[in-house]
DNA sequence: AAACAAACCTGTGCGC
DNA sequence: TGCGCACAGGTTTGTT
């Protein structure tokens, strides 16, 4: 569920909520959950710790911790952070929690990692062993909001492939952030079938992929991501986000084009995923 | 190198 | 109402 515009509305929960605040006691249900470690090895290192950031790169959520450690949090397919008051019921599905001490201004209080589909992973690690421990994260593809990412570069990450558009924009090595939603957004955005070859697309092409990457995660960021109708995406408050308003190209298949007004999204699958174009506007 | 299928899980929505 | 199937925002692994 959650790309790069819903990691980064986590994140700046977590930096607005979380960072600062001692974590005073940690629960482990799932350890399916925390499976590059243990249990005991999340609880051990976690404890009595404190966040000093929360940094994103790509999907993959990186909390540095006073102790030296860092934690490295992903959601996949289902997973939420949320915050909520000491005690709180807990949902369904409540694999980690982390107790946070309260402070002057806030009364303690409980994080929480909810995964139903358990695809999702909390993971301590030594950021000095990133390579080793997280080899994942230190082979992540350049961010397009923290590194940014104009033309020229893009051009050459495309220059020497011949991969479908769609899947190029999809591969984490790559391009870090893009999930199946906003590579069709940011596809239609720019004109491009699905099934271009990156090799044919021209520089004005090229140019109008890397604009359209940045307008549409920059715009679907300040609308605290999408948040479609089964409500798994919501950030660390439970609310929701509003870009899906915004979606012209996923989710709407045999719906009219809002950009050309004339042709009608067709869905078709690309590197396993659905894909949703406009076979009049993108060529 | 690139395409494709399967795997990891649970939940929901739809056709019958 | 119930059942079975398709499908879901991600990523890795193995096979052509």
């Amino acid at each position: 569920m959650p790309e790069l515009p819903e990691v980064e509305t986590v994140r700046r929960g977590l930096a607005a909520h979380v960072v600062g605040r001692r974590i005073g006691a940690v629960e482990v249900g799932r350890e399916r959950t925390v499976r590059r470690t243990s249990r005991d090895e999340v609880i051990n290192r976690l404890t009595g710790t404190t966040m000093t950031s929360a940094d994103r790169r790509g999907k993959y959520l990186v909390c540095p911790l006073d102790s030296g450690d860092a934690v490295m949090i992903h959601l996949r397919m289902s997973g939420q952070v949320l915050l909520a008051a000491a005690g709180a019921d807990r949902p369904n599905h409540t694999h980690v929690v982390a107790h946070l001490d309260g402070d002057a201004q806030r009364p303690p209080a409980e994080m929480w990692f909810v995964d139903p589909r358990t695809f999702g992973e909390v993971v301590v690690f030594d950021p000095a062993a990133v390579a080793q421990d997280l080899p994942e994260l230190a082979r992540l593809g350049v961010d397009p909001l923290v590194d940014g990412l104009d033309a020229a570069t893009l051009g050459r990450l495309m220059a020497g492939r011949n991969r479908q558009l769609k899947a190029f924009l999809l591969d984490q090595h790559v391009i870090a952030g893009l999930g199946n939603i906003y590579a069709d957004e940011v596809l239609h955005r720019a004109g491009l079938h699905p099934l271009r070859p990156t090799a044919g697309v021209t520089k004005a092409g090229i140019a109008k992929l890397a604009t359209a990457i940045g307008d549409i995660l920059g715009a679907a960021v300040e609308a605290g991501g999408s948040t479609l109708g089964d409500a798994q995406y919501v950030d660390l408050m439970g609310s929701g986000g509003s870009y899906q308003d915004d979606h012209r190209a996923y989710g709407r298949t045999g719906e009219g084009c809002l950009t050309c007004g004339k042709g009608t999204i067709r869905r078709l699958v690309v590197n396993g995923r659905s894909s949703h174009f406009c076979p009049r506007c993108q060529r």
